[in-house]
Order: structure tokens, then C-alpha cells, then sequence
DNA sequence: GCGTCGATGGCA
DNA sequence: GCCATCGACGCG
């Protein structure tokens, strides 16, 4: 498995989207290393997108989307949530992936079925908004490919989006108990508990 | 197993 | 006054 570097990045929005289905999200934070396969994702097409943040326009929230890709925009929502994005695409395009859902890896448990509850579990806050994702801290690893099968359907609450709201942006593992919404995943042991 | 609803804070 | 959400509650 290989440290995904700038280029990689650089894809877009659509084909990353798909793309990082499978890989590893790693998070080094007070000597403790929390690993996880990313398994649902939305991709967000930029300004023309009516659900894309970007859509609004640059502010200081929204500022770091039309950078260099491979960046974190994290936000607040519902005054509680964290949603962890990637910055993608051609710099100023203003294109991001929302990570969704994953499976911890290695001997953690932990739900990552939603994107709220990813970033609580995975300790990623709004500190890291911003953060360039080639570093040390935050960062993924190619996964393993084989046999994988990726569905995809509407992006989830972006219902006042328009004519945008029912494009097909969100991709999923059709074989994970961790996608969101799947009411299996509390009820069928995960996919790394039975190895 | 479903639908409904409240929490809670930054942002435009 | 919105929200790229979650979890608790009531139903029968």
C-alpha cells in the first residue's frame, strides 16, 4: 500500500469519488495511529453545483476549496457535526469528495457509518480544516481493489439543490455493513470482525 | 421497523 | 433562518 500523493489528487470530482472507494484513511494523533477503509463517498463538482458549498462563492469557509487539492475542508453542521471533505480536482475548480462511511481497521472498534460519526470517532475536527492531507498527520494508502463493487445514487440531504439534488454523486461499496443508513451494520458483525 | 423531531452553532 | 446529521422516542 502506497502513501497517495498531490497528483492523485488532482482527478475529478467524479472519478475520485469512485477512486477513493477502498482506500485507507490514516490519522496519527498523540501516538496512537487510527486506520479505516473508506467505503461511501459524494462528490461535490464545484460552483455550477447548487449542493456544493462552493456554490456560494469564496468565503472564508469555502476559501480553501479553491485552492491546490489535497486538503481538508472540514465544517461544522447542525451545530454539531464534522464533515470531513477532500479538496480535488484542477486548482480553482473548487471540487471536493465528502467521505462518508469506512470501516475501522486493525483491532479498533469504532461506527463510521455516517459522516458525522466518522469524523467523532476518528477525532477529525474543525482544527483540521485546511490541513494538506500529503503530510504526516492525516493522509491515506492505496487499498486493495479486488473483487470490489461500488454502487451509486443521489447524494444524501441536498434536497433544496435543485436540478442538482438527484444527480448520481454518491458512491458506495455494495458489500460493506458500514455504508450509511445500513441498518445491518448494527445488527451483523463487520467485515474486519470475521477474519 | 418505521416516521418524526429536537439538539445546537456557524455562517450568509 | 438555514443546514452535505444523529439518535431518541412513540407507535400499536
Amino acid at each position: 500500500m502506497k502513501k497517495l500523493g498531490r497528483s492523485f489528487f488532482h482527478q475529478d470530482a467524479i472519478k475520485l469519488a469512485r477512486a477513493l472507494i477502498g482506500t485507507i484513511l490514516v490519522h496519527r494523533v498523540r501516538g496512537k495511529e487510527y486506520r479505516a477503509r473508506i467505503v461511501e463517498t459524494e462528490a461535490y463538482l464545484g460552483p455550477n453545483d447548487l449542493a456544493s458549498h462552493s456554490s456560494k462563492g469564496r468565503t472564508k469557509r469555502t476559501e480553501v476549496m479553491f485552492g491546490p487539492a489535497g486538503h481538508a475542508y472540514v465544517y461544522l453542521i447542525y451545530g454539531m457535526y464534522n464533515m470531513f471533505n477532500i479538496v480535488v480536482g484542477k486548482t480553482g475548480k473548487a471540487q471536493a469528495v465528502l467521505i462518508r462511511a469506512a470501516e475501522p481497521l486493525d483491532e479498533w472498534q469504532a461506527d463510521l457509518s455516517g459522516p458525522g460519526k466518522l469524523t467523532r470517532a476518528l477525532k477529525i475536527t474543525r482544527s483540521y480544516h485546511s490541513m494538506d492531507l500529503c503530510g504526516d498527520r492525516l493522509y491515506l494508502l492505496s487499498g486493495s481493489r479486488i473483487r470490489l463493487r461500488i454502487k451509486r445514487s443521489k447524494r444524501i440531504g441536498v434536497e433544496y439543490a435543485n436540478e442538482w439534488k438527484d444527480k448520481l454523486l454518491r458512491f458506495y461499496d455494495a458489500d460493506s455493513p458500514a455504508v450509511s443508513g445500513n441498518v445491518s451494520c448494527r445488527t451483523r458483525p463487520s467485515n474486519a470482525m470475521l477474519l
